[in-house]
DNA sequence: GCCACTATATTCACAGACCTAACAAACTCA
DNA sequence: TGAGTTTGTTAGGTCTGTGAATATAGTGGC
């Protein structure tokens, strides 16, 4: 129980790894394959120094040589990579309408995954961690993958939480969470480390980066039910005092604004958030399908009649898009990031029609202009939170121990 | 040479010193007197380390033998304090209307300090480079200390800048200032090492922790001629990829809002920042003294009325507190921060009207509620950049060599 | 005033991380 | 085939920090 524990715990920032043993995993898992020559230029560590860390990854089954790179005139490099069948982790997303599975291999591809119907409004908790435990299993199951090699779980639930507490306040259709250390009831169940993290900052831990240039700052804006933003800083992701940071779907965006869930009025995600635009969509008459339709499904629906010419679907995104570009801007102003990857569910369906209208409010705001901030879409918004959470518990102490 | 860029690189986030010197000395700074045992709590280290590592800065001057503490049964512990005259840093805060300078000592207690009157709007930078080197040299002269002992210089201007680069844009007042390398100029004319920071970041830095508990997350609301923001984790302050972390005073705060001199609308410091201030008060015909005060004096004039019953300027006054509120909740939405610390010169002559309006949205906020975030008035506003700057000096690595 | 007791601080021997310097291995090219 | 080049390893040393044992300086009982 005391390995547990040590998973989830890490009071606001973590530093880069101090852990040489972790930053070479970690390099050699970001890089795909690379040599030792390489990895000494990228840790800054010594050749002897990189040469003995490799040998006993390589001795705990964590590494493999993978070949040779051609030669350069001299002795050619021998390449690494990750073992990826070494460890798996589990990712977990939970939302009111939907509940994603990845199991993710110790080289940080996903093997499975799966999307079920999320446990509705007025789920029992204790029901809820019975469905996820036993789904989790089946999945581990299913996968083929050896169960003893699966090293926790990583949960993941929209709004803020208090680490270690569960979730502190909700949205309306989970109040009944908040409170629930569902995080700890898992463990108990599953007999696995869980972690528990807001949707948005696993989101940022979450993203591949496919930019050419080193991103070393780099922030998610995610929509989902809710909107919420992550910081990823060297690979670390910036949780804040309460495990709160990125709350930008609850800042103000107009006096006077809509009340919101929050008990605030003018949030960001009152004004422009899935909930809303699924409203003034079914207030201007379209047809969503089903009315029992809500949450993402619902929006995606308005994203689909927007892709399709449907001036109206179209002009309530962009709307939309308009205040989340401020979110956006603020998420720049306060964060400094060198990139924006909006992800998540409600951008993996609809981001086309956002992502330019948030560029360009970026590009043109003085600081972008002045520190070229990039913008982009996640090709893998959908499951972004479940792998990021998966992540975050591949990066922890206890994904290297031999 | 090399030292000198050594003080100022830190791309990003500054992860808590892995230096154990460095710890030790900053954990005995910033409790002012402390045990060897108590540093063993403090910094996680075993006591024979605290005990070699005490030794030698003892024999390197550094740290002195305070007496001792009282028996609780057994040895009474020897305290140990920093030897404040071991070393100084100068503080350098540069406005268009007023330049600051003070001294620190190796404690990080203030010993001498100088205001005077900025450089105003047109001034020549070289010219400006100039006069700050003559100033530092009296300052440290008239102060009687060695100026052997002074380490460096930590220079604050207000506004965007890139690190190592210089100011990137600025207030109108300030533009001729934009890509001149003032800390190198300052470092080749006095000799010494500069490190430039901006106002609000180096505010953070500065802020003096009163409270009770332990705060390790925590912001700077600032407020000069511009508004800004830092972010200070376990004592490090964060800057973001360019170093433009914080920027709050350009977060937009009303679609289709005033335009403001960065370029873009509807920016908070447009709305409700000093500048906007005197510029109600005037129209509102409020008697300033002479039409040619500008700036933080101007506003300091508002507030004096405001404090002794003028209900037109508390008014004026109240409104942009209303707006600044927005800021702080975006700053504790964005960080999630234990302590927000209202800090910066217009703050220290308003502060009174302006803490409780914040502290009422801030505790209103949901997540406020949630996880009790204190707002305080920094009683040191008007000098908390230029401190900070030296403080941040004092933390460099320089700092700390035999 | 002496003795047990306790809390504080130090010494010493050792483990581990990481470095420098020297060396071995594997390729290219003339 | 061998010189040159690049990659990786071995050997030895330094530095940091640890645990175990010990020294130091008080308190309180008798």
């Amino acid at each position: 129980m005391q390995q547990v524990s040590d998973a989830s715990r890490s009071p606001g920032y973590d530093p880069a790894p101090t852990n040489s043993r972790a930053l070479i995993v970690d390099s050699i898992r970001s890089a795909g394959t690379v040599s030792r020559v390489e990895l000494t230029q990228i840790t800054g560590l010594t050749a002897p120094s990189v040469t003995t860390l490799v040998r006993r990854l390589i001795d705990d089954g964590l590494v493999d040589e993978a070949g040779r790179g051609s030669s350069t005139g001299g002795k050619p490099r021998t390449m690494l990579r990750i073992r990826a069948a070494a460890r798996y982790v589990v990712g977990v997303h939970l939302s009111a309408d939907s509940l994603t599975y990845v199991l993710v291999d110790y080289a940080g591809a996903v093997v499975a995954r799966w999307r079920r119907a999320g446990p509705g409004d007025d789920s029992d908790p204790e029901q809820v961690v019975e469905r996820i435990a036993a789904e989790t299993t089946e999945l581990i199951e299913r996968s083929g993958v050896d169960p003893s090699l699966v090293l926790g779980l990583g949960f993941v639930c929209p709004g803020p939480l208090i680490r270690n507490r569960g979730v502190t306040s909700a949205p309306p259709s989970m109040t009944h969470w908040v409170g629930f250390p569902i995080h700890r009831r898992l463990e108990e169940r599953l007999g696995l480390p869980a972690l528990l993290e807001n949707d948005a900052t696993a989101a940022a831990a979450g993203t591949r980066l496919t930019t050419s240039h080193d991103v070393s700052v780099m922030a998610a804006l995610f929509m989902s039910e809710g909107i919420g933003s992550g910081l990823r800083l060297n690979g670390n992701v910036y949780q804040g005092a309460h495990g709160n940071a990125g709350e930008v779907g609850h800042i103000c965006v107009q006096i006077g604004g809509p009340q919101c869930w929050c008990g605030s009025t003018g949030c960001l995600e009152a004004i422009a958030g899935p909930a809303t635009v699924v409203a003034k969509a079914r207030a201007a008459g379209l047809d969503l399908g089903s009315p029992r339709r809500t949450g993402v499904a619902a929006f995606a629906a308005i994203a689909r009649l927007a892709l399709t010419g449907d001036s109206r679907a179209e002009a309530i995104l962009r709307d939309s898009a308009s205040w989340l570009a401020l979110g956006a801007q603020t998420i720049t102003n306060m964060y400094d990031v060198q990139l924006l990857v909006l992800t998540g569910p409600a951008f993996a369906v609809a981001g086309t029609i956002y992502l330019p209208i948030i560029q360009e409010r970026i590009l043109s705001s003085a600081f972008g202009r002045a520190v070229n901030t990039e913008v982009v879409l996640d090709e893998r918004g959908h499951d972004a939170a479940a792998i990021g959470a998966a992540l975050m518990m591949l990066r922890s102490d206890l994904a290297i121990s031999a």
